[in-house]
DNA sequence: GTCTATATGGAGATAGAC
DNA sequence: GTCTATCTCCATATAGAC
């Protein structure tokens, strides 16, 4: 039985969504009432920094999804080398294979990356940390272990740039894949089969 | 001895810079006559069509480089090994080693892509497919090349995000260079030394 | 071509009733 | 917690003198 009153969580997905289509600067308050349902009474209710706090909730929750789906995984796995799989088929499911762009990843091309330098950094900070870290515990050099997990970030990246601006999902579907194979042949191939 | 009297082409690579660095929505027209030194006046004289024309024009200015400075010689050089090669300092060069955003690429994952999809389609398409047209010529198999061109593009774009993102332009550069080994490689590597 | 002054709309944000 | 009404400001764009 859904309640009828809104909690601020409840509105962060859909704000989420709708930065993600419109942008920061994009998304005014009308299209977000609008998309959202909510009037700016009860926006700046839950938000009374306005849509600066709107966004850094967003943030939030990303962190907080990327931190306990894939980076704590990819740093505390007894078994690195399925940490690392699952991560290629979470982040795959998250941006619904090409589908959605990084919110994140369009923060830091925009001018709004200064208001949000921290996090934007942290994320990819702690992303490619995380996964050398893996790496580096599946048996990987440590210097390899670094450059691929760099790559492995680039990638998705530079795949949702492509899929989006293309139309064509499918580019972001083809990197991971191939990024994929590239991550299980560096923790030891097929051997282990 | 420089004309004081401003011309429009005159004016397109500091709107260019200008995008680049507060986006399209964050570039207001007080930000566009202060930078650019120009008043409304001068810039509606040159752009009636407004901000939208002014970013236009910058894309055009964009696309004819890299049509004239990358995309043709991929498609037509004699030498299409040497054309790769030369690919890569140029956008080495115009990324500014990892400095500069590309702005096509900020464009696709802000909501502005909307206005000018064809644009931002076009540009990573033709970059693909010159790529993938100069390694088939290198000898690469189709198949082959067509993945390893829009790798190529992939790893430039992501490592634009994430050189900017972390504030470490060394991600560029480092993408760079590997992905030029791998073209080399997938041309017959140091075989024609 | 370039400027200043101005029109007009929509932006983010607030107040206060309910 | 949610709404409507309202405030202020700055956005884009225009007009017309020089």
């Amino acid at each position: 039985m859904p309640k009828i009153v809104a909690e601020r969580s409840d509105v962060i997905p859909s704000l989420a969504e709708i930065f993600r289509e419109y942008g920061f600067d994009g998304a005014s308050l009308s299209t977000i009432t609008e998309k959202t349902g909510l009037g700016k009474g009860s926006l700046y209710h839950f938000f009374p920094g306005g849509k600066e706090e709107m966004a850094a909730a967003v943030l939030g929750e990303i962190d907080e999804w990327f931190a306990t789906q894939v980076f704590e995984p990819l740093r505390s796995a007894d078994d690195p080398r399925s940490a690392i799989t699952s991560m290629c088929s979470s982040v795959a499911g998250y941006f619904r294979s090409g589908r959605r762009v990084c919110l994140i990843g369009a923060f830091a091309l925009d001018n709004v990356r200064n208001r949000f330098s921290d996090r934007v950094r942290d994320y990819f900070a702690e992303w490619r940390g995380a996964l050398a870290s893996a790496l580096e515990r599946a048996g990987c050099p440590e210097r390899d272990a670094l450059a691929l997990a760099e790559e492995t970030v680039v990638a998705v990246q530079g795949a949702l740039v492509l899929a989006r601006a293309l139309d064509e999902p499918e580019v972001f579907e083809r990197t991971l894949e191939r990024i994929q194979s590239r991550l299980i042949a560096a923790t030891g191939g097929d051997e282990q089969r």
